[in-house]
DNA sequence: AATATAAATAATAATCATTCGCATTTAGAG
DNA sequence: CTCTAAATGCGAATGATTATTATTTATATT
């Protein structure tokens, strides 16, 4: 018999693939990341504990691209790229939204401030060198 | 018989609707608004036109909220608020992502820099005093 | 340990926004 | 008026996400 507690393991297999990646992962990536070692993993339980994670704010979505939506398991906020020729969702750590904004955010809107979200679209450099 | 040109009709009101409105309108709200108006409107139509706005950078998505797109006519960049209680997403006109930020973004990536995309969510005023 | 209860999961069906295919209508040129 | 290309309506197809339900697993209690 085997006493290892299956189901936490996954939960937290899926977190820690969220957290370790810097990809910003679909739930269908995260799913096809675990299935080789987690074969009975299914995508319905990625999706169940994603969701789980957003209410908890362990985790966040950070873009929609291609109509798939796109998570964080960093949940500091901080600036994103997405490239619209690979998809690809890439952390731009150096850059941070002033906490002005934010400020002038919340005295306009009268109350506090969620989330702050922002992101820029282009091409990134891979894509940039296979055209040239 | 009547000689008005119908489907250039419905184009441009499809086009009218998303810039005379500050709601960000998703494809569904501009065709029960346009409906009445429009009786022979099918909601292909406006996917097939928004689409094709989007394309030809006359309109924009600005975001994805409850899954479902919403869009603006108002293409130059500036910031929306998303109430995370009523959905809407509403213009903060009076600010803007620095052009410092814009510029090192595109300096990080080595390329133009598309478009630029701030978001921030809470609950907006009408939510809050719903609360209270 | 044994049992009862609650939580997590797999599998599959259902949902819902969006897109696609195709026949029909409309616009515009000659 | 006729012809061709563009635009549309309708309905089916798609695809991501969510809901349902029976089953498995974890946890608490005795």
């Amino acid at each position: 018999m085997n006493t290892t507690p299956k189901n936490f393991r996954k939960r937290s297999a899926i977190y820690d693939c969220l957290c370790q990646s810097k990809a910003h992962p679909s739930a269908e990536t995260i799913y096809t990341q675990l299935k080789p070692t987690i074969p009975d993993l299914s995508l319905g339980t990625v999706y169940r504990n994603l969701r789980l994670f957003q209410e908890q704010g362990t985790a966040i979505r950070v873009a929609t691209v291609n109509g798939v939506e796109r998570f964080d398991g960093n949940t500091s906020p901080h600036v994103h790229f997405i490239c619209t020729s690979c998809s690809a969702v890439i952390d731009l750590e150096e850059l941070a939204v002033p906490q002005t904004l934010t400020d002038s955010a919340e005295s306009l809107m009268g109350g506090k401030i969620q989330e702050c979200n922002l992101s820029f679209t282009g091409t990134c450099r891979i894509c940039n060198q296979k055209i040239n």
